[in-house]
DNA sequence: TATGAATGAGGCTTCATTCAT
DNA sequence: GATGAATGAAGCCTCATTCAT
């Protein structure tokens, strides 16, 4: 007997609500600021087994990017809303602040977004989707002469990422994100 | 018999061959990769004791902070020259190229450049003077009309610093890095 | 609906289609050098579950037993045959030698062969029934003066499988097996 | 400060207690029937850390062989003595005889006497010294009619391993020992 | 001061076995 | 009967740090 959930294919119901546990807790984890994401622990303080966690997530890694692709499931949609905007420059502003404040939130989540390769091929499809969407908006954005020629969709993600890593290094808490965010939304302008 | 060396109080002659030969090699295992810096492995293949190294730097960050705080007198020297050129806006922007350079180059250089929380009393000397220049740079920039009027040095530095995570976070090695560096300095500029 | 094979009491057929399926795939195992026999490991190669192949055999010994009784039900019936030799001492080396080759293809034969302690009491009975061939072939031989008389049937199987691991501790493969055989069956001469 | 002990280069006189504690309550574990040499339990058990087993010997392997170091070179000896003795074979015999006793009574050294691959070079070296006092004998006991012709010094240290075995796999502890030996110092006489 | 052997907590991973479905 | 997810004890090994020499 299965259930169909959004986590991905059949799972036995057991299965599932463990899964779902152990996703938690990682996120939880995450949160409290340990990055490290041990197996061992996550296992123990979802109560389950260590076999049952590495049976779901062989590496903390695989467990990272389960916990962004539902992020980023987020963030595609926010993207598609987005691109649908007929202001492309207050759409695209407006995904970016959107990103932006998540990443800011979730550390787990910028690394998975700025990384270059990924371990899990659905971390991909949803990058490469999320590219087209703001693809799409730059090319929109630039032909209105908003912004400059020679940044694509993957650039823009890194150097939202980089900005999040700005403000982050600071000790004040995200007291300068609003400025750091400004300045990278000026920088993408064309230059002068 | 003691020499003076800039790193310090007078050291033996032989504490201070070991001290420089350690300095060496943890630059060499920064340079190869290896990030970690464990400390056994430096004392191997700098061919002292453990204990030797224990006793120049008690802990990983302090050597990572010994290796910065000569990278950071490097850039302090810039920046004072930079500092002195008539066109301030030249100035800066050559002095956070010499910056960004050194900091891709280096990643534990950037680590310490971008950190808000010394270890060493060394570095936070360093860092003060650093933004001491840049922040004379800056002002005299924005009485320009060239730099926008809420960033301080520290946010420039932390920005840079986010750059460069930029540039990394890319798998193609640094052929971003003009691109990403122009889009911070554009982005420095009065908004519009 | 039940089958009636030799392995043992009525089966459902699909029971009886799994166990064939886990003991062709041990044995394939086995053959591939893979002497650990793991449970899961088995099951899933086999295409069943692990509770399946715990359900047919408790213990890899059990499924190592298994195996091994259908190989030695073969060997029984041989050293059947062998008895019925008129010429006692060839009957005898005959045996020796098939059994030879069987064991140096398939260790856990000889494992099974050479073990003093059976889990199966199947084991343990076709063992006994080998003996009697053999005993009867080593008495008729030592009558006609060809065998000293201070070896039993079970001393036989024990050596026999010692020149077998003394074959396998070699590298070359089974360069030498001939000669090692050759010494055994002239060390079972009598007493010069 | 080092010593120089038989165990090979200077050590430190803390290091030698330890290295000779481990070697010590290794062979008592092998002794009591446990050939798997954990190294995490041979430490809690000389009462070190496992670090420092793992320092001396990096493997259970590393440990058996260092073992079997110390009885092989009690081995040479003896083989040098045998060589030397007049009659060729009975120094032969009298060599198998001893080396039967110990291959039974210390089954980590019967291992590494009948491994064709050995993971100390030093191990080899014995070897083939063992091998060379071997050959010798063999050779004069052939000439004089008295060993066949086909078996080579590593055949009888296989032969003899497989002897061993064969007694091993007895239940009765070993008492079937000297027929097998025999019947072995048989098999090595020329075929008649 | 320098050395490097020793320490052992801490983290990782497998796999034999059980049991809910 | 069959399934395979779950379990967690048990083993493995590393490495930061101490301290006797």
């Amino acid at each position: 007997m299965t259930v169909r959930g959004e986590q991905g294919p059949g799972l036995r119901a057991d299965a599932a609500r463990n899964r779902a546990r152990v996703l938690r807790v990682a996120r939880e984890r995450l949160a409290a600021g340990d990055d490290s994401l041990q197996l061992n622990a996550v296992a123990r303080l979802a109560g389950v087994g260590v076999g049952t966690v590495y049976r779901h997530f062989p590496t903390p890694q695989a467990l990272r990017e389960a916990l962004s692709a539902e992020d980023l499931q987020g963030l595609v949609d926010e993207a598609r809303r987005a691109a649908a905007d007929e202001d492309a420059l207050a759409g695209l502003r407006g995904l970016l602040r959107f990103t932006f404040e998540h990443a800011l939130d979730d550390s787990g989540f910028a690394a998975v977004l700025e990384s270059a390769s990924d371990n899990e091929a659905r971390t991909s499809e949803l990058k490469a989707e999320l590219d087209r969407s703001v693809t799409e908006l730059l090319d929109r954005a630039r032909r209105a002469g908003a912004v400059r020629g020679d940044v694509e969709a993957d650039d823009v993600r890194r150097l939202l990422c980089g900005t999040v890593h700005a403000v982050r290094a600071g000790d004040g808490g995200p007291a300068r994100a609003e400025v750091y965010l400004d300045v990278l939304l000026q920088g993408l302008r064309p230059a002068r």
